[in-house]
DNA sequence: AATGGGCCCAACCGCCGCTAT
DNA sequence: TATAGCGGCGGTTGGGCCCAT
């Protein structure tokens, strides 16, 4: 299947844009606003090719765009962030507001790599960016951070197969999935997996996301799985009570340094994977005599409606939901400082990339533990009390979200 | 002053993921 | 389910500038 080319190669021009090019670029997008690239030199009255448009605006035009040198600062972030995500220059450009991916690739190419790579030559011994020098500066660079060689977090969509979300009278399980070192094997009976109206909630597979997607993944072909995604997303922003979405723009800061220091989950998985289990299973004990006392008081606990046998919990799982939607409009414009806004089809991969520099590992799996709960929790109330109710509840969760989304 | 080499960076190219149909 | 099309990404290119000879 052969693609057409983005535009025709005769009578385009090409090469550098002239001002007024520029002109009657910023003129339209100013008027028009962005997108629609393929369409936009004809409307425009541009003799350009749409990428060449795009590329024009974004890397050049676009007035949020910060001039003048990179700062030391700057570099350093690079640098780290480089340490951390490799060659993905619009993930390292989205932390560095104004710069755009271009811009550091192109930085990064002519200064920054030559230093690397004369660091690990001259400076094999000593830790830190001591050969990294730019025009006589020298990057103050915490020590313990290795320039040389390094190992990257990769995300990557995996594919969901297995079914591990538990249900409600098992809370235990809910543990089990995401501690890397248990037993994954789905909690749910056949019959409840062959539901297909609730297996959007449960077509997932926690080990994987935290193994392979959150920390390292490698080797795993994404597929699509919007229903599920949209779910979980709901799920990730509704299910805490305690997570300071309001914080996260001034904690991105802090949290990647965190995410950076924390040698000891990214250097090694199968070492992390041990210590987790090590560590976790008491950790989850903790955790859940904790969330058992919080459950106890919680005012915002949704209880089953086959309990009084009414509908009233249906609205208020529906405001729950709805004021948790809101967070996530929060979370996409805190985490998108570029405007680079994700669409509606929001996947949790999306999600877990737009979060991954903000939060920690232990944090994610807080994160993944709640969300699950509440699915659970959520979804089961329906299948205990009415099914015919819950494919609505489903449609609604769905429909909301997508309303929430900024497009 | 002429020339050649190196550097910088805007722009291009090709591929890929996602979405609509 | 298959396919077409769009937008986005990362690698590469090449023109212009600077500097040493």
């Amino acid at each position: 299947m052969g693609r057409r080319p983005c535009c025709a190669k005769v009578g385009i021009n090409r090469g550098a844009w002239s001002a007024r090019e520029d002109k009657i670029l910023m003129d339209y997008i100013k008027v028009h606003g962005e997108g629609k690239w393929r369409d936009l030199p004809e409307r425009a009255g541009l003799k350009r090719c749409g990428k060449s448009c795009r590329l024009r605006w974004l890397n050049y035009l676009r007035p949020d765009i910060k001039r003048g040198n990179i700062s030391v600062e700057e570099e350093e972030l690079i640098v780290r962030l480089h340490k951390l995500l490799g060659n993905r220059w619009s993930l390292i450009a989205g932390r560095l507001p104004g710069r755009t991916d271009n811009e550091i690739k192109n930085y990064w190419n002519t200064n920054l790599s030559k230093r690397v790579q004369g660091d690990k030559i001259n400076d094999s011994n000593e830790p830190g960016l001591g050969g990294l020098e730019n025009k006589g500066r020298k990057l103050d660079c915490k020590p313990g951070i290795d320039m040389g060689s390094h190992q990257v977090i990769r995300t990557k969509a995996v594919g969901c197969k297995k079914v591990v979300v538990p249900w409600q009278q098992d809370k235990q399980m809910i543990h089990k999935s995401i501690d890397p070192g248990r037993d994954s094997e789905s909690p749910c009976s056949s019959a409840q997996q062959e539901d297909s109206s609730f297996r959007f909630l449960t077509d997932f597979d926690i080990n994987e996301l935290l193994i392979s997607d959150v920390i390292c993944s490698e080797g795993h072909q994404g597929k699509q799985i919007n229903e599920w995604e949209s779910t979980v997303v709901d799920g990730e922003v509704q299910t805490q009570p305690d997570f300071p979405v309001s914080e996260h723009g001034a904690k991105l800061d802090a949290s990647t340094n965190e995410a950076i220091r924390r040698e000891d989950w990214r250097n090694d998985d199968d070492e992390w994977v041990k210590k987790g289990v090590a560590t976790r299973s008491q950790e989850f004990q903790e955790e859940e005599e904790a969330e058992k006392e919080a459950e106890e008081e919680d005012p915002r606990e949704v209880k089953p409606v086959a309990e009084d046998g009414s509908d009233g919990d249906f609205e208020k799982i529906k405001s729950l939901l709805h004021s948790h939607t809101q967070d996530l409009e929060i979370i996409q414009r805190e985490a998108c400082p570029t405007g680079q806004h994700y669409n509606n089809n929001m996947s949790v991969f999306r999600i877990v990339k737009m979060i991954e520099l903000m939060k920690t590992q232990d944090e994610m799996t807080s994160l993944v533990s709640r969300t699950t709960s509440y699915i659970t929790q959520t979804c089961n109330i329906f299948i205990d009390k009415d099914k015919d109710l819950r494919p609505s509840v489903e449609n609604w969760i769905s429909s909301s979200l997508l309303d929430s989304v900024p497009a």
